[in-house]
DNA sequence: TGGCCTCAGGTTTTT
DNA sequence: CCTGAGGCCA
């Protein structure tokens, strides 16, 4: 595919752009005020300040719409970036949606990544690198610092790699590259980081390769140094549009600088009071500088918010009150009042999840007069993610649905990306570290020593490790066990690229007339996605799972068998792998309600019905290190995250606090978050915690209960709340919550028995503890379990 | 080469 | 406390 096919001239400008310019506008009607006054400001810098839940992916796509609609531009003159794939992807759909399908996609909106790899491909010469440079995923990226510190002679215990990764990457979101990191750095990573960071830069060089900051910072390294590259884009260009400005970093800013100053055309969509990627490199002051940096910006204020009752938003305003730097932004709705958002501590953090645990099946039943609401519509959002077992070890006891949105990315997991080495190896022979990975996985008797002498052997030579193992094998220099393998695993290689070169070059789309070039061809030419088969299977990557008893080996077969599923809307192996690393998403698990349990840097983007904010305690959240780290920009960075955590809920917002928590396995007693102390009392209605006044009992811990929460429940907002609360014990009509212990469900089961289990199957019971089961599963370990839930199995043989 | 043991470290992570 | 990485030994 051509790379200027986004460039086609066009031709009849003025007539078609009159055309356009008559058609009708319906979309219009739709938006406030201020939505269609972002809309409508089409000429020179808009900079769209949109509160959480306040339209702005609808007055983004809409002014994309009627620019084009209006033939100010054509779909490949407008540049639109936006974070995330999901993002790009949504905004494309709703575009067409607007346009009828009359648009075709358009090319230049996309991820800031995305965009940039599309840009560097075509001049990557003026790096110094091959336009099909691979793209380093951040393991690539490791092993390789790894290797640079080995040669350098630096231990690698007290100078971790993962530390220069951490270091190098902040120069990068800076912008800078060796030669401008400034001398205030140099004593970075034992006064050696500049160096190691040049030396970096000139083996990817060297490999052809560039990691995910290099995308940005290459590009704008070109624009600086090739002003006519630059004014090329320039002039294409004629609208740009960001998305989540506030979350952009320098070098993101740097390039967005550049490339408006052209038709200066440039609208940027952000939330200051939603920047929380700032230990990421984000620099608020993108947006809060806005105004300086484009002379005569129109400023425009989404203000209504669609998406939260007037006491959610109180609650939220009143806390993003606190912060000092802000552009100032007041949220309302046209909503009704709804219900207050519920505030309620717990003596643990077990209990917390006991808890809401009851407190979602409730919920989901209908209580209290709120209608039922499904699994889907709720969700627990957490600040750190080990905060996140809690929920699920309790929720998995009980038996109700749930699911972890985030962890490990698709693509981030050992298997993909085994197999796309092996990918990666096949299509480009000298990708060393591609080759690296695979080499002895599975396992080839090629230990360190096999690989450093194929390491030498490449040295000397200067060639590719592959190249290099062929050259040992050919010297013999190799023996045993492993060279058979390895002269398979070679031999393989080559069998696998003469195939996938296939693919690419034209012979591959067999003409009819072209007999002889079919005839060259071996066999009956395999598709792209049967190679990859072929591949995993001759290899023995697949068996190596088979084979493995651990119990992650059958999720891990499945995942091997959805890459290879994603290959299908690929042309080859080298479209797949080009896209590959910046586009897989992992939202695949469709099937059932369940609640979603995710940070809250997740959820940022998102809403539910129904929110639970746990664990707000002053050191958890804000988190102690944050504070520590960037002080008084930290806490603010905190703040914002429980403004953002409590604007994700439609309806009702639940915030809770644990008076004692296992930290590092120490039991610590916690004191209630600052962020409590900045609820408005007046939308904010307290729960009586289950143990202390509704009749919980736990035996003999009444008193300390009470003992303890005089201790806990001590800052000045909780007393305050907890006056208001206790004036009014109309508020606790609940059931009480205490865990009733069910004398039956124990005495079915003694010690030794075997039990079947729901969730984990098959298990002996090993003790018995008040109501609870200790049970040594077949398969899931050893786990504490409600009585109730574990049924004797039929079939017991004696 | 794999398994066992010791030791350090333990927020957030769009690409 | 609990997990993951690296070292050491069989």
């Amino acid at each position: 595919m051509s790379s200027f096919d986004e460039f086609d001239a066009f031709e009849g400008a003025s007539l078609s752009a009159r055309a356009m310019a008559a058609r009708p506008t319906p979309y219009l009607d739709d938006l406030n005020p201020a939505q269609r006054e972002a809309v409508e400001a089409m000429d020179g810098p808009v900079l769209m300040l949109a509160g959480a839940g306040t339209g702005k992916t609808k007055a983004l796509t809409c002014r994309i719409a009627h620019l084009l609609n209006t033939g100010r531009a054509r779909p490949n003159e407008i540049l639109a970036v936006t974070f995330t794939n999901k993002a790009a992807r949504e905004m494309k759909e709703r575009v067409g949606r607007l346009m009828g399908q009359a648009v075709e996609g358009m090319p230049w909106l996309g991820t800031f990544h995305s965009i940039c790899v599309k840009l560097l491909r075509r001049h990557a010469e003026l790096v110094d690198l091959k336009s099909n440079f691979t793209i380093l995923d951040t393991d690539d990226q490791i092993r390789l610092l790894k290797q640079l510190l080995q040669a350098y002679n630096i231990d690698d215990k007290r100078w971790p790699a993962r530390q220069l990764s951490g270091i190098i990457g902040n120069w990068k979101n800076r912008c800078w590259t060796p030669d401008q990191v400034p001398g205030g750095e140099a004593a970075a990573f034992n006064n050696r980081g500049v160096e190691l960071y040049a030396a970096y830069q000139n083996r990817l060089r060297e490999l052809n390769a560039v990691d995910f900051d290099d995308l940005l910072l290459h590009m704008v390294v070109i624009f600086q140094r090739h002003p006519d590259v630059l004014q090329q884009y320039q002039r294409w260009f004629k609208y740009v549009l960001v998305d989540e400005y506030q979350d952009t970093n320098v070098a993101q800013y740097l390039w967005l600088r550049l490339l408006a100053q052209g038709h200066r055309n440039i609208c940027c969509v952000g939330d200051d009071d939603q920047s929380i990627y700032g230990w990421r490199g984000a620099e608020v002051g993108n947006i809060l500088r806005f105004e300086k940096d484009f002379e005569g910006a129109h400023v425009v204020r989404l203000e209504q918010n669609y998406r939260s009752t007037p006491h959610i938003l109180a609650a939220a305003s009143n806390v993003i009150r606190g912060n000092e730097a802000r552009l100032g932004k007041e949220l309302w709705t046209a909503k009704d009042e709804g219900e207050k958002v519920r505030l309620i501590g717990h003596w643990d953090g077990e209990e917390e999840a006991r808890w809401i645990g009851e407190e979602v099946e409730s919920l989901q039943r209908g209580t209290r007069g709120l209608r039922p609401y499904s699994l889907d519509d709720m969700a627990i959002l957490v600040r750190a993610s080990h905060q996140m077992r809690g929920f699920e070890d309790r929720f998995l006891t009980i038996g109700l649905p749930y699911r972890v949105i985030g962890g490990p990315r698709f693509y981030e997991r050992l298997e993909i990306r085994d197999a796309m080495a092996y990918f990666r190896v096949v299509c480009s022979n000298d990708d060393d570290l591609a080759f690296e990975r695979i080499v002895n996985t599975p396992k080839r008797g090629l230990g360190d020593k096999a690989q450093q002498n194929i390491q030498n052997a490449a040295r000397r030579h200067g060639v590719s490790l592959l190249e290099g193992a062929r050259i040992l094998l050919d010297e013999k220099g190799i023996g045993g066990k492993g060279a058979k393998e390895l002269r398979t695993l070679v031999d393989s290689i080559a069998r696998w690229s003469e195939i996938a070169r296939s693919h690419t070059s034209a012979s591959y789309v067999a003409d009819e007339d072209d007999v002889i070039i079919d005839e060259s061809l071996p066999e009956r030419a395999l598709s792209h996605i049967e190679l990859a088969e072929v591949i995993l299977d001759e290899s023995g990557y697949t068996t190596m799972w088979q084979n493995d008893k651990t119990p992650e080996a059958p999720g891990r077969l499945e995942n091997l068998k959805e890459l290879v599923k994603a290959l299908e809307s690929f042309e080859n192996l080298q479209g797949f792998l080009e896209h590959v690393s910046l586009v897989m998403d992992n939202d695949s698990d469709a099937e059932g309600e369940k609640v979603s349990i995710m940070t809250l840097h997740a959820a940022k983007g998102l809403e539910f019905p129904v929110v639970f904010l746990p664990g707000w305690e002053d050191g958890l959240f804000p988190s102690q290190r944050a504070m520590d780290e960037t002080g008084l920009k930290g806490l603010e960075e905190e703040r914002r995250l429980a403004y953002v955590g409590i604007t994700r809920a439609e309806e009702l917002a639940t915030i809770s606090f644990a008076g004692n928590r296992r930290v590092y396995g120490q039991w610590q007693s916690q004191m209630p978050s600052r962020f409590i102390d900045e609820l408005p009392e007046d939308h904010v209605e307290v729960l009586t915690p289950p143990g202390l006044y509704g009749g919980g009992d736990y035996g003999a811990s009444r008193l300390d209960n009470a003992a303890a929460s005089a201790n806990v429940y001590n800052s000045p907002g909780w007393r305050r709340l907890q006056e208001r609360g206790s004036q009014r014990p109309t508020t606790q009509p609940r059931e009480s919550r205490a865990p009733t212990i069910d004398a039956q469900a124990i005495s079915s089961h003694t010690v030794g028995d075997r039990v079947f289990h729901q969730k984990f199957g098959y298990g002996l019971v090993i003790a018995i503890e008040g109501d609870k089961l200790e049970i040594e599963f077949e398969k899931a370990g050893t786990k504490k379990v409600v009585a109730r839930f574990v049924t004797a199995p039929d079939d017991i043989p004696f």
